[in-house]
DNA sequence: CCATGATATACTCAGATTGAGTATTAATCG
DNA sequence: CGATTAATACTCAATCTGAGTATATCATGG
């Protein structure tokens, strides 16, 4: 029994919105996500990861969610091991951009192929010809490899489903393709991050893709009041998809999350929108019912 | 910066169908889930759950997937902390109940309450009433803590929603019910566990009831081939509802999921029933596919 | 050997949900 | 005022879902 003695780090996905980017912040000239060791004084590790995120960000966290913990690295000072456990959080107000505090970048920054909002994007064509030519490339589990590729992909008539965050960049480290591997590959797609930094941020997309389709979570990054148009750019952004319109109304509708807070917006050219806020009073009767979107192709 | 060494630990929640009944894999008679602390041998955390779990059971894992990490217990020796990484596996093999083994428990022993599929229980009645007693107990928040109450355990009009098992159970915890809090409660609600293992069985099977509706997570459980009544009574089990027959057909042969073996079984007293089985080969273009499982009322 | 019980399997049907498109309204800007 | 821009409202067909009913095929017993 080789019973281990083990280091345990705090990783964080904070993620915000600023007009219709979302945001991941990061450290290291965006090179790596926050992070630092789980302190003995911490009575938990939500309770210790919410004080240092108001203290690096200085805004409250909205939402913090355990993302998933890993100990596979093989960082081997003295033999000892590093476990690093994940979070997802949600913050509201837009962070100043510049100044010396962290940096906040754009999710697509990092993975350019998963924003489907003008189309697919032409990174994405490269992307998905150069995983069916590796798919092919070999004999043995050549079908298989193909039948994944176009599920992941969306290729020869599959459909896009832009929860597969995860899947289609595990797929791209497979093939190569991703500069983390160390394996310089022809192409750079997205910018690389240290370590594994890049597939916890991989992950914590795919989680808040699913989530905001059943938990109304949008709201945490929603300013207190907002137009339906400001609310269904917020849900493409982070879909990295184009809904359409007059279904998206009817389902928030429906839903009953929203009361109009009888003021208008007059920011953009056309006829001023309504403002609505979000009904934190039924947070509990709602909060865990359905909040269903309607995702649109492309 | 006091930089923690600490224990880790891992946790399993291991289960299992034996005839219509869910099964978790126990130790000292039932009161403790297994668990082990990481060893510095494996190379990754699942790895070394896996061959643990190989080496306790005899059976191979069909399906692991993590839970949840804790580190909120104070177990305090030397200031030491434990972290505990907590999963769920599937296994196929129906374990033998006897012998000197570990001891497989039916679900329902720790969550009598959970188990809808003769229409509710009465201990369910028991423990409505009393929460919801507790709810209106004290004066603040005496509304709020009501809706709660009625969303959970599907009162007063509300559905009962069977994945809210973590819920049910910490609110319970909240108002007094649970043995574990120390309380001595007036009445013994499901048999209690050490620490917080019956908190983290209830996260696993929130997780399970969440899951068999959306991934083919069920066959995991089965046998090599079975009957379109054992699969609607495998999944009745987990989800502990009853399922509207001719309606779950449907939708399982519309998902072509399964395939007949062309065999067919006479175990039960009428027209013998055409035995199928899962079709693997698809595995990668369905398993992520939706495989809605239609739930029916009591 | 036919009636009965038991289970498997097949079919029907109304209501709700979804995806997609079109029409109308209310503001701003030149 | 007319063009532009966006908000809001309405329609419609296809599909999905929940619920119920009907028929088929076996074993058994009188």
């Amino acid at each position: 029994m080789t019973e281990a003695r083990v280091h345990a780090e705090l990783i964080a996905v904070l993620t915000a919105l600023t007009n219709d980017a979302p945001r991941v912040m990061t450290v290291r000239m965006g090179a790596a996500l926050p992070s630092g060791p789980f302190e003995n004084g911490h009575r938990t590790l939500q309770g210790g990861l919410n004080s240092w995120i108001r203290a690096q960000t200085g805004h409250p966290v909205g939402y913090l969610e355990q993302l998933y913990t890993f100990a596979d690295r093989d960082r081997g000072f003295d033999g000892e091991r590093t476990i690093s456990i994940s979070y997802l959080g949600l913050v509201r107000e837009q962070p100043p951009p510049g100044g010396g505090g962290p940096l906040w970048k754009d999710w697509y920054t990092y993975f350019p192929w998963e924003d489907l909002r003008e189309g697919r994007p032409e990174i994405l064509e490269q992307v998905s010809d150069l995983m069916m030519q590796w798919a092919m490339s070999e004999r043995p589990g050549r079908a298989e490899r193909r039948q994944r590729i176009r599920f992941a992909f969306g290729m020869e008539g599959m459909a896009w489903n832009e929860e597969l965050v995860l899947q289609r960049f595990e797929l791209m480290y497979e093939a190569g393709l991703i500069a983390e591997a160390g394996q310089t590959p022809a192409f750079w797609f997205g910018k690389p991050m240290a370590a594994d930094h890049r597939r916890i941020l991989a992950t914590a997309i795919a989680r808040l893709r699913a989530k905001i389709k059943y938990r109304p979570v949008i709201f945490e990054l929603m300013p207190e009041s907002f137009t339906l148009l400001q609310l269904q750019k917020c849900v493409e952004a982070l879909a990295g998809l184009k809904l359409h319109k007059p279904n998206f109304r009817r389902q928030i509708d429906q839903q009953n999350l929203i009361e109009e807070t009888g003021g208008t917006s007059d920011k953009a050219g056309g006829r001023p929108a309504r403002l609505y806020r979000y009904r934190h009073v039924i947070v509990e009767e709602r909060a865990l019912t359905l909040s269903r979107l309607p995702l649109a192709r492309s």
